[in-house]
DNA sequence: CTGAAAGCGCTAACAC
DNA sequence: GTGTTAGCGCTTTCAG
């Protein structure tokens, strides 16, 4: 079915049927409900290619590009995107990268293919996302990245303070009077994971907190090897008096493992953890933590999308989210 | 920039350049590298919408609906979804719903708009989204419902067998010993809560085991719910001896009653719940439950409508997925 | 207020 | 192997 079937069918010309379906003035009002009501009942509704390939506007189409949609705080992200995104109207190509570069790339060509308005991104940081980025943001495209982003571009950002909230978990444990830490970390390609762990290691070291090699583990970061490192901590003759986990998924890998092998926290060993997610409260104990905003971000990251492509004014190019500590019982008072 | 603009700066004719990009025979090798690396250089991608349209073929997008991505089932299916999809070079609208109806149905509109090859639901369960499911239906367009659907409709499904799952259980606290049982139920709305409600109190009353009203609690499927809910529960001098969580939100606020309660499991009161997710292993003890599959749910939904898109001949209407029991330890022995 | 005509970017059929 | 032409479904002039 089409405009020009429906103009054939009740005898007018299709520019009367597009008018009257499009809101436009022009159609006296007993023609247009007369269109209109007829549209309804055979279920038609206008093509959206056509409509914007012709009116060389908007797709009213987005794209939200991220590594992993399981990851709670990405389903979080996505969640607050969406809510914002439907108030303005906006639908959105759903991407997953898998942190998989090629993948990546492949899905913003598609993505520039369908013509979307903007980009929303978290993006696999890599020499080949990154060239890929610059050359669409140098021809015009509009992108927005979230909770992660390459600093030698400049392209709007919106991302969580790494460095605050790791200070403030160590500053946390260090008046707890712990002195020695152990470290569960993510994926060697994850440059929030390097933020983490190179901040920790410098500012451990400031505050003269002990961090042996032994006691930094974690090989991605899933769930897995959060359950593996922390067995391997856990089995060393000289264990760390805390342990730092570097994120949700491997949070609960190592909370998994301490359940099993019935280690008591924070008698035997304290816990402090980057996220906040489901699991840290319902724990015994209650996990200690710092808390990112999932749902600011993504609240964010599609307002600040929303207000370029409306061609209001930006006030800055990076936005960094301050992280809020969550005092619990997984941390001991050793002095 | 377009196909127009490349064929004159190449000086060659529009249709070379279409016929070259998109791989179609009648092009001289030497020249097509040229019209490739042009394109390549400048990043230029054909337009989607203008090709599709042109060629009155499919557009190569779905649709997806679900209510709730913040929710870990939808989450798991929507990752497994996206994998099948990526392979099979599908790009998807991703529509949250929020169990609204007329948000669903401004969705599947747009959807429709966008002339999307197929859509993967988890539908609104309500008259209205029913009477807008079926007249799509009617009207050939492609749709494969999962973790819902409707009955009285004839369209392909993909869904939990909630009765195998609930009795599972009931058969498990029968086995222990359970006489008294409480209930947290999901949203009055909810088809799958009414569903697990109703035959869990049908097969209850079979085995001879008490449900008193007051056990049953619960307003909507929310952490929040889960949580109050325990509360009344656990506050009444007459408790059950085991309650029964109807998924896996509800019972992240229900153990979170408990720990906050100090409430002692099994000792005190005994839990088994409908989902196993996340934090079912790591609560102390871990949590007895019937284990749906959301990712298998995934795959087969993607495969159905890739199945269907293909024309190749389709089994049955509707798939009914069992359910696992993982017996762990949150169920006291009492006989 | 309604109709006619042109064209968005692309491709398929047909010419040469 | 390349060019020409027509038209996908829509909207936007411009005419009347």
């Amino acid at each position: 079915m089409n405009i020009t079937k429906i103009a054939k069918e009740l005898k007018v010309h299709p520019s009367t049927v597009s008018r009257a379906l499009s809101g436009k003035p022009g159609v006296s009002d007993e023609l247009r409900n007369k269109i209109i009501q007829y549209a309804e009942k055979i279920g038609y509704y206008p093509d959206a290619r056509a409509s914007s390939l012709r009116k060389k506007g908007k797709t009213g189409t987005l794209g939200i590009i991220i590594p992993d949609i399981g990851h709670p705080f990405f389903a979080t992200a996505i969640k607050a995107l969406e809510d914002v995104l439907y108030s303005h109207n906006y639908n959105f190509f759903l991407c997953v990268s898998d942190e998989n570069p090629e993948k990546e790339i492949f899905r913003l060509k598609s993505l520039i293919s369908h013509r979307v308005d903007g980009i929303i991104a978290a993006p696999t940081l890599d020499d080949k996302t990154k060239n890929f980025y610059s050359k669409l943001f140098s021809s015009k495209k509009t992108i927005v990245f979230f909770d992660r982003f390459f600093p030698a571009l400049d392209i709007p950002s919106i991302a969580t303070n790494n460095e605050q909230g790791i200070k403030k978990l160590i500053n946390h444990i260090h008046k707890m009077g712990h002195k020695t830490l152990g470290i569960i970390t993510l994926s060697p390609e994850s440059i929030t994971g390097k933020i983490r762990l190179k901040t920790a290691l410098d500012y451990a070291k400031k505050l003269k907190i002990t961090v042996q090699p032994e006691w930094i583990q974690g090989f991605d970061s899933t769930e897995e090897s959060g359950y593996l490192s922390m067995k391997k901590i856990l089995r060393q003759k000289k264990r760390p008096s805390v342990v730092l986990i570097l994120n949700d998924l491997t949070s609960l890998g190592a909370l998994r493992a301490i359940s099993e092998l019935k280690i008591n926290v924070p008698e035997e060993i304290s816990i402090v953890t980057f996220d906040d997610t489901y699991w840290n409260q319902i724990f015994n104990p209650p996990i200690t933590c710092v808390k990112q905003d999932p749902k600011e971000m993504g609240i964010l990251a599609a307002k600040y999308l929303i207000n370029i492509l409306n061609k209001k004014n930006i006030p800055k190019k990076l936005i960094l989210l301050d992280t809020k500590l969550k005092i619990r019982q997984s941390v001991k008072k050793l002095n």
